[in-house]
DNA sequence: GCCTTCATCCCGCAAAAGCGTGATTTTTTA
DNA sequence: TAAAAAATCACGCTTTTGCGGGATGAAGGC
């Protein structure tokens, strides 16, 4: 008998998943909350097998989330559960310790065949999921990986300030700051701000 | 007795409705569907009182869907369902004849509710719906609004082009783009590219 | 017919970004 | 500890933006 507990903040999630469980036998349901600290709450004087959780919660992300249970109860499967199919949520999901990952348009069959395979500790991907994951670790989708001080210029550069703002807000040189510039805009293929700038927020590296 | 067809295509979401309404007995389940395409087959031969509408399908925006539904059977009313709280969104469903938004964490109380509300030729808005109609409807959130040419020069800023290769592509001359240019950033409040491209992308005007 | 909006164009100057090329010093990592 | 990566700074030159003023014609509402 498997147990499985649901982090989510949508009700008709809640009461779906409860629902395709139920015809299941070697399945019972732990109990269900709607946010982060409900859930945290939960687990200090009861457990579970498997925790399906959604990414998006409204007051933590779901990546903070799984660390955490995954800190003080690494026993517990976390199964993340999402609308959104981007490769970044994905990895960072997987990083923080969960077993996998399962799009909300997945049936019953997938559901259930999820749970299984997590609880035998092996991992599992919504078709697309994988797909998502892969296209990211390709060479040439995957995003070359910015530095700090790229990152921070960026940010600000976004925000709208000009290099001379930058160097003064940072203590470095215009100098500098432009070289940071000429690195981001090689390292994402772009030839001016506006190309980074939306490169940048589509990708949200903001 | 009141019928109710859902177009979803999260098997969790239909399965969560499905469940929810069982528990209604003013309410009947007429059917539902997973994508724009088995909608409207179904619609050719059958009828309902009510659709709950998801906004994203796999092959049609809601948006449409929507406006095809109401164009050729005015009498079912439409009722939107999204995780999205935006106030674009949901005003576009409102134009294309939707007669209310609900919010996928929504109750049951409150999906019975929106349901009996529609049915009685009322309009029904989630709460954070509402509030975010509102603050788009508010002078100060409001986007101004672009001109034809003005949307023009600012997609093909955000494609990388300069004042010279717009002007080029749109037989002008640059100082006519420049002028463009100007409005953007008078009429979004920003002073450079970086947060013109900004806004443009997070307020999706691309 | 008048007024507003839109789209068009012009000029000039200052500021900022873009680009090549190179170098030094930390810091990290193998 | 040696090599690699990251962060720092420099200089000169070109291109592009940003900004302050204008001005004109065309379209559409009142």
């Amino acid at each position: 008998m498997t147990r499985v507990y649901i982090v989510d903040d949508h009700a008709v999630v809640i009461e779906g998943i409860y629902s395709l469980l139920q015809k299941e036998k070697d399945i019972e349901m732990a109990g269900y909350a709607t946010n982060a600290a409900n859930c945290m709450q939960y687990f200090i004087n009861h457990t579970t097998d498997v925790i399906l959780m959604d990414i998006s919660l409204p007051d933590m992300n779901g990546v903070d989330l799984c660390k955490i249970i995954k800190k003080n109860y690494p026993g517990i499967m976390v199964l993340a559960l999402s609308t959104f199919n981007q490769g970044t949520y994905i990895r960072k999901m997987m990083e923080s310790g969960a077993s996998g990952y399962l799009l909300k348009n997945a049936g019953r069959q997938e559901i259930v065949e999820a749970i299984h395979l997590v609880m035998k500790g092996k991992t599992y991907f919504s078709f697309d999921a994988g797909q998502a994951l892969k296209s990211t670790t390709d060479q040439q989708n995957a995003i070359p990986p910015l530095t700090k001080r790229e990152k921070e210029v960026l940010v600000n550069i976004a925000d709208g300030l000009t290099n001379i703002q930058i160097a003064e807000k940072l203590f470095i040189s215009t100098d500098t700051v432009d070289s940071h510039r000429k690195n981001l805009h090689a390292k994402l293929n772009v030839k001016n701000t506006a190309m980074l700038i939306r490169f940048a927020v589509e990708n949200n590296l903001l």
